[in-house]
DNA sequence: CAGTGGATGCTCT
DNA sequence: GAGCATCCACTGT
């Protein structure tokens, strides 16, 4: 399964399969270990309510970066999904590091790595993404996607920090990752 | 530790 | 003018 292939089908069979690739950005990264799922007609989603300035990419092709501000503070990044109009996105939420984690802790400002990519906000931070990656086509560089070994396993819960239709188990985490961001009393 | 609140800006009502 | 798909520092145990 490509990565085109992957992304171009529903996000509900996208986003867990997303986790276990290793996504790099200049060199840059890790391997996927947490996820969420934003799908069509899911009020939670920021494409609920319809195409904005805003949320314009996730109404595009799959496989590009949407990007959006968050609280005023942070960058998150999501993988579009699914075919042009559905709207659908993967917000990535945490990455094991693995390349280049001294970039990651120059641009974090912390040297600790559960610290570099444990949460959506650091994730783009240790990756150097903004709002001018917003629509940047994930199959060519300077980004890289490479597929897992083995398919991972995934346990599914529900969203973090969402208000609306927050009981759908749609955030997918690596089962055993010590390096998603509510791991911190996981063994 | 756990819980709380401040920072900070942009989008949409 | 409210409400965020967050993070971190600070409080009180």
């Amino acid at each position: 399964m490509t990565f085109r292939q992957l992304v171009a089908g529903s996000v509900h069979d996208a986003a867990p399969a997303l986790v276990g690739w290793t996504l790099l950005v200049d060199g840059v990264g890790g391997r996927i270990v947490e996820v969420e799922a934003y799908a069509p007609d899911d009020p939670a989603s920021h494409s609920f309510r319809g195409k904005t300035a805003r949320n314009g990419v996730m109404f595009g092709p799959p496989g590009r970066l949407y990007v959006y501000r968050s609280y005023g503070i942070h960058w998150c990044a999501n993988v579009v999904c699914e075919q042009p109009g559905t709207a659908a996105a993967v917000l990535l939420r945490a990455l094991e590091p693995t390349h280049g984690l001294d970039r990651m802790r120059g641009r974090r400002g912390v040297t600790e790595a559960r610290l570099l990519c444990s949460g959506p906000g650091r994730l783009t931070q240790a990756l150097g993404l903004t709002g001018a990656d917003d629509g940047a086509d994930l199959s060519l560089p300077p980004f890289e996607l490479v597929p897992p070994a083995a398919r991972a396993t995934v346990d599914a819960t529900p969203r973090i920090g969402i208000t609306r239709a927050a009981e759908v188990p749609w955030r997918f985490v690596e089962r055993g990752s010590s390096w998603s961001s509510r791991a911190r009393r996981a063994a």
